[in-house]
RNA sequence: GGGCAAGUAGCCAAGUGGCCAACGGCAACAGACUGUAAAUCUGUCCUCUUCGGAGUUCGGUGGUUCGAAUCCAUCCUUGCCCA
């Protein structure tokens, strides 16, 4: 058997289950010299999301094995909507929120890539719109429209599909592939950019590109492409209760960024620790082979939600979520009584309320109360939850609809911790 | 421009005059079981509710009727066929 540790980029990155297709010669290509490489992001928002990140991952190995990752963002392509997969047309963003996303997806990007123009395979970032914006419609018609037939691109899947479903596709977003096929033939004449990456829903995209480099430049470029990202009960990766899993704190704290992970199911572990961490094969082996062992220690979740998290929220993230999750989880059994007033006040993650005082001292029905504070937005679905048992207060399941809440309830004679359902926690801070 | 078909809750999809807040499935949320899993079973799942009910829905608008998601007119959207 062939030693592990001399994986070329493609073997390993096959090995961990991110090789969907790929072009015949890739390998031969990065193997031969120093290749530039890129991978588009849509900047909808202001920040990624999770399923960006195997993207940032696959650049990420690109520069660990010497070559030169480019990250580009479609500040023109985002604006017309890729009509893969998705089957509603996308807004306008307009430019002054796009400049705002730009560079909160560049502040991200850059703390995973090594951007130092120094070096050979240093980063760079590019966004389309600066290309896109100077090219006039005509100019576009008869500088890339020219060299794709009708006929290729409706053979692409993604067209292929909405043409033959009843939705159809607007013209609008038929030309999506050519915009994106002159992204890569742009990047291949200026910066000698001859690798394109990307989920495999891109595919048809980007075999667009290539054969615009061919047919245009009459150059060879090459590709590959990622499995979409899966769970294993067949539900959406990267969405919790609370909606999207965001690489930015803000908008998901570090403490329900490690809970997503920690919270992977067996079978996700396994394939969602050689994807989303960089640790080496060997080891990942041997703590599946642990991890089958006793699978009730969960090992495989935690290192991966500690790998995960740190390099997205580095190691104060992780430490923050940690601290929260032992607090919130390790000692389910012991008593509220053992958490300090600091304790309860520094749990990130945690959504905090304040309440006014007086309503606690004359005492208030739990229902009003969860609507009150926010937990529910009506008292209808506060009253269902505590009747199918859904609530505890004080780590204290609430049976008796008619239960008060009163002074007696206060922790530190301040805060009131709220449970719905195991892993949601809220902490009213009475004033 | 002409002909045909379709538009129902987050999605798919039944329902063709009252028994319809609307069958079923998926997704989602909660409970039991567990490992803060998976699978399974149970409950909730338009909005509000003092849990008795009340209010607003079936592409839009107007009409027929005691009564419409269901019938009529018109408009919009989409698909297919013809020009």
């Amino acid at each position: 058997m062939r030693k592990i540790d001399k994986m070329t980029l493609i073997e390993e990155l096959k090995w961990r289950g991110m090789l969907q297709d790929i072009m015949p010669g890739t390998e031969e290509q990065l193997q031969k010299e120093l290749t530039t490489g890129y991978i588009g992001f849509d900047p909808t928002a202001d920040s990624l999301h999770i399923g960006s990140l195997v993207p940032i991952i696959l650049l990420v190995h690109l520069q660990k094995n010497g070559h030169k990752p480019i990250a580009l963002i479609g500040g023109a392509t985002g604006m017309i909507g890729d009509p893969s997969g998705k089957s509603e047309e996308r807004n306008l963003l307009s430019e002054e929120q796009l400049k705002i996303n730009v560079a909160g997806i560049k502040k991200q990007l850059e703390k995973h890539l090594d951007f130092d123009t120094s070096k050979p395979n240093g980063a760079e970032l590019v966004n389309n719109y600066d290309w896109f914006s100077k090219i006039g419609f005509i100019e576009f018609l008869r500088d890339a429209g020219k060299h794709i037939t009708v006929n290729y691109m409706m053979a692409k899947d993604s067209v292929k599909k909405r043409i033959e479903g009843d939705t159809g596709i607007s013209y609008t977003e038929f030309a999506y592939q050519l915009m994106q096929g002159y992204d890569y033939y742009w990047l291949y004449t200026h910066k000698q950019c001859k690798l394109q990456m990307g989920g495999s829903d891109q595919w048809g995209n980007i075999t667009t590109g290539t054969e615009l480099i061919r047919r245009k430049a009459n150059g060879e470029a090459f590709a590959f492409t990622c499995p979409l990202i899966t769970k294993a009960d067949g539900g959406k990766f990267g969405k919790t209760e609370k909606g999207n899993v965001w690489l930015n704190a803000e908008r998901t704290s570090p403490y329900q960024f490690y809970q997503f992970w920690l919270n992977a199911s067996d079978k996700d572990a396994e394939r969602w620790i050689k994807i989303f961490t960089f640790l080496t094969p060997e080891t990942i082996t041997s703590l599946i082979e642990q991890h089958n062992q006793n699978p009730g220690a969960r090992q495989l979740q935690k290192i991966l939600a500690k790998e995960v998290t740190v390099f997205v929220h580095g190691e104060d993230g992780l430490k923050e979520a940690v601290e929260t999750t032992e607090k919130l989880f390790s000692q389910q059994s012991a008593s509220v009584e053992t958490l300090s007033a600091d304790d309860l006040e520094n749990m990130e993650g945690v959504i905090k309320f304040d309440y006014p005082k007086t309503k606690i001292s004359e005492g208030i029905d739990i229902v009003s109360f969860l609507a009150e504070t926010g937990t529910f937005p009506s008292k209808g679905e506060a009253r269902k939850m505590v009747q199918s048992g859904g609530i505890s207060i004080n780590r204290e399941k609430i049976s008796d609809i008619g239960r008060k809440i009163n002074a007696a309830d206060l922790l530190h004679n301040t805060y009131v911790l709220i449970q719905k359902g195991k892993k949601n926690y809220y902490l009213v801070k009475v004033l």
